[in-house]
DNA sequence: AGCACGCCGACT
DNA sequence: GTCGGCGTGCTC
């Protein structure tokens, strides 16, 4: 088997197609692509002279511009009646057309999220494919088959492979016979990776390729390098955002043309043909990341796990702390878990200090910054030359400014929040829409000179921090101190280095990086996230902080020493508990029963109708004709429609927004109402004059 | 979404 | 007289 195999395939079908001497032009539907607003949004109809393979890339007529489009299979429905058909434009023949099972994967995906076939189709192919013409990308097709059959230069011997523990070979042993998805529960430091590893050379060694899915851009660059090292002489590429276009569009072709054996990338990854593919790993499966949040709000894992049963290959899920969608799936059987509980080389989780800060006194002057038993512990691991991680889930300054006498807050007059102050280049910024002033000397309001910050983020945090522990060398690290190109490379590399004693900064601390030589990890003010708006503030906040915990002692030789510290007003919060026994599945368990509770996921199926328009009312009032749409029409039953709210924050750069909920313990009756209600949408739209976008989240993550 | 067509105010 | 404002409507 090989990647060529799509070829005579599509060469095969399109012989078929021809065997039936039709004379003149044949009608194709092509998937075009069209935003789902403008309610073209299934297949057109065309006329081509030749017989096109379905897969087939090309560009068509449509109105008064050419689009491209994807020859697609029919379906049931004939050709559009009554219709002059126009010919299709430039055929991109140089490319093999994208395979069944591809298209059947967007098939399924545009008709689970309830976006148009070819938006979705042409939304998750590299960009750079629409700007060639059929000879610039013949050339390129040619050229990367041409390097991968010229001999190879001299391939580096693979190095020494380490001895699997008992957990690993157990966990291995089981993917090699997988009969469904596998959830690899195991701990931060229990060696997941090396399971991929070592699953990926199986699939490697059968011919097939692998797909591994990470959740961002920053975790690709080291575990690519461990692949690297693995597989020397293997074809490995990545696929994220990041790459130029061009880069994009090589890689998105080695795999497609089955030339490139591992395919490592963000979620739009998901969607690379691959040929061969023998194995689809989806690393930190909790997180976030995967789910799309515009477009196609798809959700990469779920949708790699339909990829993997399609193709009829096994799928690893893996996660210290699993979503409670996979979680509850492993319960009932539906995914297979295997636990790895052992962190390699026997060291334990560090042992977790819930302090209590409602009861300490408040400080003579100023806030209450850190509790004095943890700057007792923080002096104790400067003494030792050890590092210590602060997580604080706020970047900036203080989140808001304010003025005593009258009342001022730094607002956003483009949207409903606040302004952030950032003191080290004087600014109020919107974390929301951009908008960026210099901080004013006075009130704008009373012109009082006296206005402060309320709150704290990083920023004061580490300056609280340079006051508390005179002489250490504390650096911050977030979203504002990594913005420039390699800055966060380079700031990584100065801890590595013992450059620093202490680092600030926000969740990005707690991913993936590995701190040799931390010791100690302190949430500062991780409360908001318990009772948070989001239902899943919780779920997260514990991730955060299993996570967090991880980063602490993976050297062996100090994991006895190392603690994972927590500052909250709330130490007799459940979650506490069963952080500080490292327990997930209690604490899962604990969740789910809230979830069952309250009829949300993985509970009950969602949905989210969102609406943006410059006046709320427009957009209420469209939702409301939406929801009467819903209750009048046959969709079938059982989803709950809820009245229209604002979300958290509801007017973002001057756009309003208001989204309604549909929930049911039935993603079947979900989906039922979906399909038929939608399309019904596009009708309301011209009776709502200033109604800007709306457009539908299937299984949103917040609500 | 584009990109037209279409019908009303300030410019070379 | 025209350039151009964006309202409305269509795209197999």
């Amino acid at each position: 088997m090989d990647g060529r195999q799509t070829r005579p395939a599509g060469a095969a079908a399109a012989r078929r197609a021809g065997g039936r001497r039709v004379t003149g032009p044949q009608a194709l539907a092509v998937a075009v692509e069209t935003p789902q607003h403008s309610a073209v949004g299934g297949l057109l109809d065309y006329t081509s002279e030749r017989p096109l393979a379905p897969g087939t890339l090309l560009r068509v007529p449509l109105g008064r511009r050419e689009v491209p489009g994807i020859v697609w299979d029919r379906g049931p429905a004939p050709p559009a009646a009554g219709l002059e058909l126009r010919p299709v434009g430039t055929v991109l023949s140089a490319l093999p057309p994208l395979p069944a099972d591809w298209r059947a994967l967007v098939d399924f995906a545009a008709a689970y999220y309830q976006r148009g076939v070819g938006e979705l189709a042409l939304a998750v192919l590299p960009p750079e494919l629409r700007k060639l013409d059929d000879t610039q990308l013949a050339r390129r097709v040619a050229r990367l088959q041409r390097e991968a059959a010229a001999p190879s230069a001299a391939v580096p011997a693979p190095p020494a492979r380490p001895v699997l523990s008992a957990e690993q070979a157990a966990a291995l042993e089981i993917v090699s016979r997988a009969d469904r998805p596998l959830l690899l529960h195991g701990v931060t430091g229990s060696g997941k990776t090396e399971v991929y590893l070592r699953a990926a050379e199986q699939a490697l060694a059968a011919g097939r390729q692998a797909l591994v899915l990470v959740p961002e851009i920053n975790l690709t660059p080291q575990l690519q390098a461990r692949f690297a090292e693995r597989f020397p002489g293997r074809v490995l590429v990545s696929l994220h955002s990041a790459l130029t276009p061009a880069q994009r569009l090589r890689h998105w072709l080695l795999a497609h043309l089955g030339l490139a054996d591992l395919v490592l990338g963000t979620r739009l990854a998901v969607f690379t043909p691959l040929p061969r593919l023998g194995l689809v790993v989806v690393d930190e499966e909790h997180d976030p990341s995967f789910k799309q949040q515009e477009g196609a709000r798809y959700s990469a894992r779920d949708l790699a796990v339909w990829r993997a049963a399609q193709r009829g290959v096994p799928v690893l899920l893996g996660s210290a702390t699993p979503s409670l969608e996979s979680w509850q799936r492993a319960l009932q059987g539906r995914y297979r878990r295997v636990e790895m509980a052992e962190r390699i080389g026997g060291g334990a989780m560090p042992r977790v200090r819930i302090v209590d800060m409602s009861v300490l006194p408040r400080p003579a002057q100023g806030e209450r910054v850190l509790a004095p038993a943890l700057l007792d512990a923080l002096h104790g691991r400067l003494a030792r030359g050890e590092q210590s991680l602060l997580l604080l889930n706020r970047r900036g300054y203080a989140p808001v400014l304010h003025c005593a006498a009258c009342g001022w807050k730094s607002g956003c007059p483009h949207c409903s929040a606040w302004r952030v102050f950032h003191k080290g280049d004087r600014t109020l910024r919107c974390h929301h829409c951009g908008l960026t002033e210099r901080v004013p000397r006075a009130c704008p309001d009373c012109g009082n000179l006296d206005i402060a910050p309320i709150g704290r983020g990083t920023e004061k945090l580490q300056e609280q921090l340079a006051a508390l522990l005179p002489g250490a060398r504390i650096a911050r690290l977030d979203a504002d101190t990594t913005r420039g190109a390699g800055m966060l490379e380079q700031q990584l590399g100065a801890v590595h280095a013992g450059e620093v004693d202490v680092l600030v900064g926000t969740q990005m601390l707690a991913k993936g990086h590995d701190f040799r030589r931390v010791t100690l990890v302190a949430a500062v003010n991780p409360d908001a996230a318990l009772f948070s708006s989001d239902f899943r503030g919780p779920e997260r906040l514990f991730a955060l902080l299993m996570q967090a915990a991880g980063r602490a002692g993976r050297d062996a030789a100090q994991a006895a020493a190392s603690e994972m510290w927590v500052q909250t007003h709330h130490p007799r919060h459940p979650l506490f508990a069963a952080l500080r026994a490292h327990d997930y599945p209690a604490f899962a368990a604990a969740q789910l029963e809230e979830r069952r509770q309250a009829g949300l996921p993985p509970c009950a199926a969602l949905a989210l109708l969102r609406a943006e328009a410059r006046d709320a009312a427009v957009a209420t009032a469209f939702l409301h004709d939406a929801a009467a749409l819903a209750a009048g029409g046959d969709f079938g039953g059982g989803v709950t429609v809820y009245p229209p709210v604002p979300p958290p924050v509801s007017k973002v750069a001057d756009v309003e927004r208001v989204q309604m909920l549909l929930e049911s313990p039935s993603r079947r009756a979900l989906q039922a109402l979906l399909a038929g209600w939608l399309p019904a949408l596009h009708g309301l739209r011209a009776k709502h004059k200033g109604l800007l976008r709306w457009a539908v989240d299937v299984d949103p993550l917040a609500i």
